[in-house]
RNA sequence: GGGCGAUUAGCUCAGUCGGUUAGAGCGCAUCUCUGAUAAGGAUGAGGUCCCUGGUUCGAAUCCAGGAUCGCCCA
């Protein structure tokens, strides 16, 4: 363990952060803090958190810092709350994006290249892909302070980790809830696998189709046609049927000398104004109809069918049914006998069923198709439009709607059970429930598992080629035996090794081989709460280990992994498997837009880093924005919301700068009790005490915005208030006055726990700067401390709450703020003293301003404060009904109230609020009673007199300056002029100096009326006046004070 | 086409249960304080709380419709 400094050890300034940052971590490493931050809790209630995984085969971004941020926060709050937070890591290491890597890698594309590369070793080169940039997340995690354990990381690649899923989708086959299913699936032809509609919502964009309007002629009816719409010219080779709306009437119209029939209400959206309409038929006049199919590569019934899904939204009312290439489609075709032809191959390229485009990729012949059409008078009209259209998420290939055996878990089985299980989850925000998360559920579809593809999770299913019986293999150890192996024998599980693994059915002791497919990477990514443990081989129970008390990702997981996890736990152990969940928003750049590769937009998280820290980074993500909201990133914005976390620094830095000196303090008793020390050490305490408890109940709610703001707007109290009016009492306790010296430890005691507190509040959102203001002010005093911040308690509420004296404190500075603005208003300096301050308030404000009234005097820089309390003499007041408490009495009465209570005598009903009694008005002939709290009276000052007024006070200050008066604010220019040349001259603060002084006229006279003190305040042994400042001196500094010149010289005592 | 969000000062964003005078930070202008300060403070300029309608004594807030942007889906 790092040696322990002991007392007080220097600031580092905040331009020196980053290295300091550095440091911490080295010291974190070399003294274990995570593990140990761990370890004593073993044993305490757990709080458990699942990582996510990330896959490294891409450089971690700016948005995953947002993510990796917010799963540290909630973790480190929770094990200072006592609660045992282990934390491990994992990796996503399987799917399409480490293939598709590797494929360009080796050049290569698509999967018979693939196939002819090897199986062996291209899984092998995805094996070394895989984590390619693992070093890099690793050194960005710590660098970060994400508290996880990466050495422990799971890794879904793992065979421990794949047996899991085994056992997962055995368990799931013998329930019946896996089920292979001919069914029109989103594919993408380049990769060569169907895709799940989680996959394929991440990969919308929009698309200019061909729109086509098609001529289908009814042979039984020379010169007439079915005027058919689609935006897929590339099925109609496949066209087995027209559907029509059997709910809509269709038109025949007369358009050139040929007939052509569409939905009625389309007529004019097809044909415009003045079509002549000649005939209109019921839909079943239609059903049945022969056609002439618009290609005749392949046979088929070509008859009209009806079919409710037909809108007359747009298009012509008539739909061109392909059943191999969409949903709807297949549906309907089944119900009427249709077949489903498909002429596309597995890379989505025609075969040769249809000659004119064989070879061709599907969407790319629609011009040819389209132009053989034209050619023979089959086409009526084409347009272009643009929709949104799926792309494969990884490649970019519009997807294909396309017919094909895929294995499917039967989620639907469980819809009900996922959504009464997703009620009961902690959503922030909220709204994502009940909305995004929900109606996903809602409209919950069975889940398509298999990929064919090669680098994940094989299937274990085999399939026996005699008799075709499937059986699932839930373990090795059950493989190797039916493979005539060893029970323990090595065993890969990848392909292609596990694919050689030849069985004898259980039917028919048949040769019963694996099926082809992969597993969608979602699963194994919904199965890390088991998997990660090798459940139920290496342990036999998930109590404390499943649900997880917290994740967090992007919005952008609703239907990737917040899905997959909620599926697996409720399929196979009728639980959730989280019970909160913070679901983050994007990040966009500085002009809003989403930040991608391509647009070439990407902050790399290590340029914030460089530029600005780990911490102000972690601040800004957790408090400058509600984080679910999509948010405009940039570095300006981090160096903005720095400013907080500066003056909190700041504010350590003084304290430590005094304490530091010869006769200095420091913690560790012999302090004044804290009902001993002056208000408004008592009143910091009290605000420190509501923080505690805010941020607490905020972090508690995962909010992390509230808590910061609290926090914020305490170090704004804290350094601008309490140091601020306390500053002098630093100095105290070097004279030898026991009484100074008592207020003086108070005062240092009470800024000492105050920013000692701030260290453990702040410890979760920043762990450098919090640790570092740990050492200084706590661990290198405290020997039985713990040597971090991380293994310390969360702070309890200390039991100084004063509401009584938040409210007076706040009545002071409203006054001495208004105080500021009357002498600003009348060109008076601070410096310059004034003989009164009149204060004009109500007698319940004067009350709580007068314990206090030494700091308006200090801070107004007055020799007394005079209230006056009748509100007729120095201000008029104002009287108006209060809403909030009337509103709901009152109801349609308000504006007869507002009246009545705008008729009262103001100055009496103030006296009458004042003295909490009631105040009796008539509203709608009927007399009422109005109790103070119904009434606001607010005060404005009487004209020419007081200059600041707000929330009922008014102030003013006396602006004549008597000859005394005058000199005494010399004596303080001149003060405050020695200062600046100390300050100039380079010493220290502590260091005595020998002062000389010129000065003419008054600036003389004051220097002789206030020589002990000017001596005082500025540290001089010695003050001598003469005429000009003799050379010499290590500083000499000459100016003009109110028009009298004065020079300065300082040397060292 | 459907669902979910967002729209508040020049910029980035808060705004609790509907309560009458809508806030912060940054930027700008003027002034000021300071032996803790990469600082602080005061004042000012800057607002059609996206639009329209409704509910209500009262709407940035609730409801309906619309506009724009984004996300998710068909």
């Amino acid at each position: 363990m790092s040696p322990r400094h002991t007392g007080w050890t220097p600031i580092t300034p905040a331009s020196e952060w980053i290295p300091m940052e550095e440091h911490i971590l080295r010291r974190w490493r070399e003294d274990r803090v995570f593990p140990r931050s761990i370890e004593q809790r073993e044993g305490a209630p757990p709080y458990v958190f699942y990582e996510g995984p990330p896959t490294a085969n891409g450089r971690p971004g700016v948005h995953h810092v947002l993510s990796r941020v917010f799963k540290d926060i909630f973790p480190r709050f929770w094990a200072m709350r006592g609660r045992y937070v282990d934390r491990r890591g994992g990796w996503d290491c399987h799917g399409l994006p480490v293939e598709l890597e590797v494929e360009k890698q080796l050049g290569i594309s698509g999967k018979p290249e693939i196939e002819a590369f090897g199986i062996a070793e291209f899984n092998a080169r995805c094996r070394e892909s895989v984590l390619t940039y693992l070093e890099e997340w690793e050194r960005l995690t710590e660098r970060i302070a994400f508290w996880v354990d990466t050495d422990r990381a799971y890794k879904t690649m793992d065979t421990s980790f794949i047996e899991s899923v085994w056992w997962a989708l055995a368990e799931l086959w013998r329930r019946g809830l896996v089920f292979e299913s001919d069914k029109v699936v989103p594919y993408c032809g380049r990769c060569g696998t169907a895709l799940s509609s989680h996959e394929v919502a991440q990969g919308y964009e929009d698309l200019d189709d061909p729109s086509v309007y098609v001529r289908f002629a009814l042979p039984d009816e020379p010169g007439t046609s079915l005027l058919v719409w689609t935006t897929t010219p590339w099925t109609l080779p496949s066209n087995q049927g027209v559907a029509v709306n059997p709910d809509v009437g269709y038109a025949v119209v007369e358009d050139g000398g040929e007939r052509l029939i569409v939905a009625a209400p389309l007529v004019e959206r097809v044909f415009g104004e003045g079509a002549r309409v000649v005939e209109t038929r019921a839909a079943s006049a239609l059903v049945g109809a022969r056609y002439t199919p618009p290609f005749g590569f392949i046979p088929g019934r070509h008859v009209v069918i009806p079919a409710g899904f037909v809108t007359t939204e747009d298009g012509t009312g008539l739909v061109h049914i392909a059943p191999a290439f969409g949903e709807d489609d297949m549906l309907a075709g089944r119900e009427h006998g249709l077949d489903a032809p498909n002429p596309v191959d597995r890379q989505g390229r025609f075969t040769s069923a249809v000659p004119p485009v064989e070879g061709v990729f599907a969407k790319d012949a629609d011009p040819a198709l389209i132009d053989d059409l034209r050619a023979r008078g089959l086409l009526y009209r084409i347009q272009t439009y643009t929709h949104s259209y799926p792309h494969c998420w990884r490649c970019g290939t519009p997807l294909l709607y396309y017919a094909k055996p895929s294995w499917y878990v039967r989620t639907t089985a469980v819809r009900d059970r996922m959504l009464e299980l997703n009620s009961r989850i902690g959503w922030h925000p909220a709204r994502v429930r009940d909305g995004r998360f929900g109606k996903w559920l809602e409209g919950n579809v069975d889940w398509a598992i298999s990929r064919e593809r090669y680098w994940g999770t094989p299937l274990p299913l085999w399939r026996c080629a005699g008799c075709d019986h499937v059986e699932a293999l839930g373990s090795f150890a059950e493989l190797n035996r039916r493979a005539g192996r060893p029970d323990d024998a090595e065993l890969d599980p990848h392909r292609p090794y596990v694919d050689d693994l030849v069985i004898a059915c259980e039917k028919c002791g048949g040769e019963s081989r694996r099926v082809p497919e992969v597993l969608d990477v979602w699963f194994d990514s919904g199965a890390m709460p088991f998997a990660q443990d090798h459940y139920p081989f290496a342990v036999d129970s998930l109590e404390g280990r499943l649900p997880a008390d917290f994740i967090c990702e992007a919005i952008d997981q609703t239907r990737g992994w917040f899905y997959s996890l909620l599926a697996e736990a409720t399929l196979l152990f009728d639980t959730s498997s989280y019970d909160n969940v913070v679901c983050l928003g994007l990040i966009l750049d500085a002009e809003g837009q989403k930040m991608s590769k391509s647009r070439g937009n990407v902050v790399a998280p290590w340029t914030v880093i460089d530029a600005e820290g780990a911490d102000p980074f972690r601040w800004y993500l957790l408090t400058a924005q509600s984080p679910w909201e999509s948010s405009r990133f940039s570095l300006e914005a981090i160096n903005e919301s720095k400013r907080a976390l500066l003056t909190m620094w700041n504010t350590l830095a003084f304290l430590v700068t005094y304490a530091s000196l010869p006769d200095g303090w420091t913690p560790g008793g012999g302090d004044p009790a804290v009902a001993d020390r002056r208000p408004v050490d008592r009143w910091i305490l009290s605000r420190l005490d509501a923080l505690v408890g805010e941020v607490t109940r905020r972090l508690e709610d995962y909010d992390t915005l509230t808590a910061g703001r609290a926090i914020e707007a305490f170090v704004d109290d804290l350094s601008n208030w309490y140091v601020r009016v306390s500053r002098a009492r630093f100095w105290g306790g070097r004279h030898g006055d026991s009484s100074e010296d008592a207020d003086a430890r108070a005062a240092f005691a009470t800024l000492h726990e105050c920013l000692a507190t701030l260290s453990r509040l702040l410890a979760p959102f920043c762990p450098f700067l919090a640790d570092e203001m740990y050492r200084v002010l706590v661990a290198a005093h405290d020997p039985d401390a713990p040597d971090s911040v991380h293994l310390t308690d969360w702070p309890a509420t200390p039991g100084h709450a004063d509401s009584a004296l938040e409210a007076s404190m706040g009545a002071v500075r409203t006054a001495v703020g208004l105080g500021r603005y009357a002498r600003a208003e009348s060109k008076l300096k601070v410096r310059q003293p004034l003989a009164e301050a009149v204060v004009a308030c109500p007698p319940a404000v004067a009350r709580d301003i007068a314990p206090l009234v030494a700091l308006v005097e200090d801070e107004l820089n007055v020799r007394a404060v005079r209230f006056v309390t009748d509100p007729g003499e120095l201000v008029d007041v104002t009287v108006k009904p209060n809403y909030r408490t009337l509103g709901p009495r009152f109801g349609k009465s308000m504006p007869a109230v507002a009246q009545a209570v705008a008729a009262l005598d103001a100055a009496a009903v103030a006296r009458a609020v004042d003295a909490g009694e009631a105040v009796r008005v008539v509203v709608d002939a009927v007399d009422e009673a109005l109790a103070p709290e119904d009434l606001l009276v607010t005060a404005s000052s009487t004209e020419g007199y007081a200059v600041g007024q707000d929330a009922g006070i008014a102030v003013g200050l006396s602006t004549e300056i008597t000859p005394a008066l005058r000199l005494e604010g010399l004596a303080r220019e001149i003060v405050h002029a020695v200062q600046n040349a100390r300050r100039d001259a380079g010493l220290r603060v502590e260091e005595r100096i020998l002062l000389h002084l010129d000065g003419s006229g008054l600036v003389r006279e004051a220097i002789d009326t206030h020589r002990a003190s000017i001596a005082a305040e500025t540290l001089a042994t010695d003050l001598s006046v003469s005429h000009g400042a003799p050379f010499g001196g290590i500083h000499r500094d000459e100016m003009v004070l109110d028009g009298e010149p004065l020079a300065i010289r300082i040397d060292r005592s």
